[in-house]
DNA sequence: TTGCTCCTCACGTCACGTGAGGTGGC
DNA sequence: TTGCTCCTCACGTCACGTGAGGTGGC
């Protein structure tokens, strides 16, 4: 075996396995979390090395890359072992089939919730710095001595979050 | 004072102040995070009322929806209580809105790649829903029996969440 | 021997949930 | 008296974080 043939993780003779170190860093998590994905049931290790370290195939780390992806998106650990059991606790496929269409389609739903208030805050800040860069460099050259007698900072229209967040405080 | 004079909320001769029931209920949340942000410093009473009901006013609620919305947004209490207080931990005008700036425009990246990724995983997932559906209704009248054969189920190119949901298990 | 990666407890943390038992006005 | 809303502890939960102390191959 040539260096060039090496799998190129899970190096040292473990053939294509990957340690808990190779899965959490190409999963971009953390040792403790892929611990404990497994202790919940998420993932198995294919088998252990001679002194205990957890060995997984490739296919274990798709599915906690996808774990922590829908974990991002806002499912509980207890609702993506559902999903991942969800095919095996079927009868049959055609019911596995539909029952998944229904369990994904609520969650895109969701998920398009999610994005929809996501991006209505994300651009409130937006609105927010544009008057606070607006106001930096104020035409009338009074930021911040006089806004109170400004039209821009006495609106009743400012984003909810400079009233929140630029007012005269207690 | 006539009925049309009472205030729509927080009725019973509290003005125009709110209970902590009146808050949960406007802000969607429950009497548990409105006591828990209380204590944390988020939001604060105007007074309590004889029989010791706390009772807030309508800013008051404004602060509690924002900081529930940047906690959705993926914000700690932490996070939150520091921007609730950085014009007021700033030395000027001029300096807090400088840093207010950048602090927001960090978080409108962050919430920019949040959107990013649920638009991903959404996407992902309406594929599979749509690989699904075609195979529930399979032309050649083969699901679930035969899809080893199919070059649909057998594509190398299908969404990973296709590739970990639905796959021939242990 | 040192440094690295892994291991197993096991306690800590964050943002609340969830009773338990009590109060005050219709 | 009953029902409703509020109150204060205080313990529980979920998804990990964070040491403490130990192992095994270069």
């Amino acid at each position: 075996m040539t260096d060039s043939e090496l799998p190129a993780v899970g190096q040292p003779g473990y053939g294509d396995l990957l340690t808990t170190g190779d899965m959490a860093r190409l999963s971009e998590s953390t040792l403790r979390t892929v611990r404990f994905y497994e202790q919940e049931g998420l993932i198995e290790p294919a088998r252990r090395s001679s002194c205990g370290h957890r060995l997984f195939t490739g296919r274990e780390l798709m599915k906690l890359q996808l774990a922590l992806d829908l974990r991002e998106a806002g499912l509980s650990v207890q609702n993506i072992k559902d999903l991942f059991c969800l095919k095996a606790d079927c009868a049959c496929p055609e019911e596995a089939s539909k029952r998944m269409s229904n369990v994904l389609n609520e969650q895109i739903d969701t998920m398009q919730q999610k994005i929809a208030k996501l991006r209505k805050l994300r651009e409130e800040l937006t609105a927010m710095v544009s008057v606070l860069t607006e106001c930096q460099s104020c035409d009338e050259g009074n930021f911040p001595l006089t806004c109170e007698n400004c039209d821009v900072m006495g609106s009743p229209q400012l984003p909810r979050a400079l009233q929140v967040l630029w007012h005269e405080c207690e």
